[in-house]
Order: C-alpha cells, then sequence, then structure tokens
DNA sequence: CCGAATCGTTTAGTGCGCTAAATCTATCAG
DNA sequence: CTGATAGATTTAGCGCACTAAACGATTCGG
C-alpha cells in the first residue's frame, strides 16, 4: 500500500488516532467538534474510507467499534515530507530548511536544538 | 485571494511557468510531456482553472496567448510550508527539521549550508 | 413496555482536480 | 480556393474528499 494519501479531515482523524492511541466514533466527532463543526456521520464515513485503504482498523467493543492506527504517524510524516520535498522544492531538502529558517518564526531554543542535529548529523 | 492551493498537475504547469518566466499552452504541454503524457487540451483547460483562481494571467500574440505566473513560487512554498507544518508537525518548525534531518538524506554540503543559515539566525 | 438516545449503515449530493474528445476558428501550404 | 494544421473553447465524464440526512437496530431510562 502506497503512501498514503490524506485529505485534510481524515488528517484531524488520524491524528485524533494518533494522540489517543485508540478512539470510537463519539470520541473522535467530540474532539474535532471542539475545534471545527463536523457531523457525526461525516466522521463515520470517513473512517470507512480509512478503513478501506488500511489506514486505520477497528474491532467491537460491545456495540460501539473502537478504532486504531495501523499506520504510525512518523511513517505518515516521512511520506507527506517527502512528497512535499519532491514537488515543491526540487528534492533538496537544504532549500527547505533554508526556507523555514528564513520564512518560519523559529524560537532560539528550537533553533539550538537544530544545531545540536546538525553537529551530530555532521559527525557521521 | 487565499493560499492558492494547488493540484499535482497545477503544480507542474506552474513550475514549467515559474521556470520559463513566460510559456505559451504547447510549451507547457511539451515540456511536461517529456516526463509524462498529457494532452494538450488537458493543459488548457487547467489553465483556464488557473488563471481562474489568479494563479496566472495571459496575453494574446498573435493567435496565441502568453501565460505569465501571477503568485511568485516563493510565495507559494511559504504557503505550502506553512501548511504542512501547521497541519502536519503542530506548527513546530523544528519538529519538521529534525525530521528533515533524521529521514531525508541531506549532503554533507547541504548540511554546512544550513549550518550557516543557523549561524546567522543565531545572532538576530 | 415504550420512547429516546445511540450505534452503525445506506444513500445522496456537492465540489474539485483531472482527463480528453469534439468543436469552432484562423492561419498557412499548395 | 481548399485542405491541413494549430490555436482556443465547449462539453462530458471519472474519482475522491467531504457532507450529512435518513434508516434500521440496539440499548437504556422510566
Amino acid at each position: 500500500m502506497p503512501p498514503t494519501q490524506l485529505g485534510r479531515v481524515q488528517l484531524l482523524i488520524m491524528q485524533v488516532l494518533w494522540d489517543k492511541g485508540r478512539a470510537t466514533a463519539r470520541e473522535i466527532t467530540d474532539t474535532i467538534n471542539a475545534s471545527e463543526p463536523i457531523a457525526h456521520s461525516t466522521v463515520q464515513t470517513l473512517l470507512r474510507g480509512l478503513e478501506q485503504k488500511g489506514a486505520i482498523s477497528h474491532r467491537a467493543e460491545g456495540r460501539t467499534f473502537v478504532f486504531v492506527p495501523l499506520i504510525a504517524e512518523d511513517k505518515f510524516r516521512t511520506s507527506v515530507t517527502r512528497d512535499l520535498l519532491d514537488r515543491v522544492f526540487g528534492g533538496n531538502a537544504g532549500s527547505l530548511v533554508a526556507h523555514l529558517l528564513k520564512h518560519e518564526k523559529v524560537s532560539r531554543e528550537e533553533v539550538a536544538e537544530i544545531r545540536k542535529l546538525i553537529d551530530r548529523q555532521a559527525k557521521k
């Protein structure tokens, strides 16, 4: 199964699952509803889709379904980051980092953190 | 007008325009066709869409249209990068950089380049 | 027992990106 | 002039994300 491309709301759902580890449809609906309105049936429909593409799985617990993520958040991040990298920055990771440093607010602490990573990287 | 989200092929078209500065539909079709098959009419249809959403503009030159980008590649990169950042990395640019360094091949030269940027950043 | 609430399922419709044939129009070769 | 060629425009259809009402089944409060 390929890169697993996700839509906006599908991603919201996955994030709830990654956060909680496991969740019922109702929990997911409520969580998303805290920041934006969404109908419960919409969430359920999307859960179907996610399950069909192998992104999540469920098991019955009583009469409700408990959903769990099958793909790891990190794997997903890698996939989507690489996609951005290839399609928008010509595959040049350096350009992306440069872009981030120039255009995004990166806190002093983050800069320090990055420097540490860089140093470790340079040693290899 | 908002962040200007682009589809996959729309992005290919924009990249040709960013590259060349200006191009006819035919040139764009040929360029894309060098790497993947696409019908000329498809390109023309997409050019319409791009123009409607304000991403490009055209003027007639003889009986053919010459298209030019209206949004800058850099602006686009910023928009799409921020989108990734917010939706996938919780808005934490440091996480994204860390992810890149851990998962992507970053050449020694790139690392050096990044370090320079970091140093400059740190001074501010 | 019965109605309300809560599940999951079915069904339906919208919008958008993408695809490309079909068509109309103007130019150009001969 | 005429046919071919190369523009642009129109039209049509697919797939997918998203939306959510409607429906059927089950459980729970009283």
